[in-house]
DNA sequence: GCGTTAATTAACACATATGTTAAATATGGA
DNA sequence: TCCATATTTAACATATGTGTTAATTAACGC
């Protein structure tokens, strides 16, 4: 899977969106983070590698805690293709931008938009 | 589903990512989109519907075909829900922030930062 | 060593996602 | 009406995601 696709992935859960939340307050154990919620720790255990496969999160080894911190490089990721499209709403696509778009070629296979 | 959920899943897929990068050219019909890809048509017209049910995309209706256009909202609200991050990467985020977090109790359970 | 606490892995259940091919629906035009 | 084109729906196969409980691994401290 490629990887702007596993951090979407990773972030379409509300669960671990939480997460990220709560680590943006600073560091946690696993057991800070499985708190807030009603589900097992095994299951946040779960949410957890799918966020460090993501690159979302690192984590340390302190005793028997695993520390786990937010890391923004996926996030960075996200807003960067995000930003190819911010000019649809930020006012400077207007219809002279639609006309010059009608007029080119049909695009790419990349899956970004140019 | 909670709204930002079901959008980011749709975008978590690539096939998705591209037929929208494509619609960001301007208006084009099933049949268009389905060309670039190896993927039967049938497959296209579930992955509009996912789009749709997320509102990145609205469909209009010429005789048989159904042009569908890019919708920017659901990308705007991934966008806002993005920026209560920004700061970690922008550099206003520095040692001093991480100390004023440390002294905050720990956060709340609505999956945003704080 | 042994019990306690922290976290992960195993085994399982169940729902959802994504693709296929074949059939159905909708519209335009000879 | 009947055929061609555009698109969707049906039925199915298969993979992945997310949760559970029970068992396992790792490290601290008496």
């Amino acid at each position: 899977m490629d990887t702007l696709s596993q951090t979407l992935s990773a972030l379409a859960d509300p669960t671990r969106r939480a997460i990220l939340a709560q680590l943006a307050q600073g560091e946690a154990t696993v057991n800070d983070l499985a708190r807030p919620f009603d589900i097992s720790l095994p299951a946040i255990s779960r949410h957890l590698k799918v966020l460090e496969a993501a690159g979302l999160i690192s984590r340390g080894r302190e005793a028997q805690w695993r520390p786990c911190h937010l890391e923004t490089a996926p996030l960075k990721a996200v807003d960067t293709w995000l930003g190819d499209y911010r000019r649809f709403w930020e006012g400077s696509f207007d219809r002279m931008d639609a006309y010059l778009q009608l007029i080119q070629q049909k695009p790419d296979t990349t899956g970004d938009p140019q």
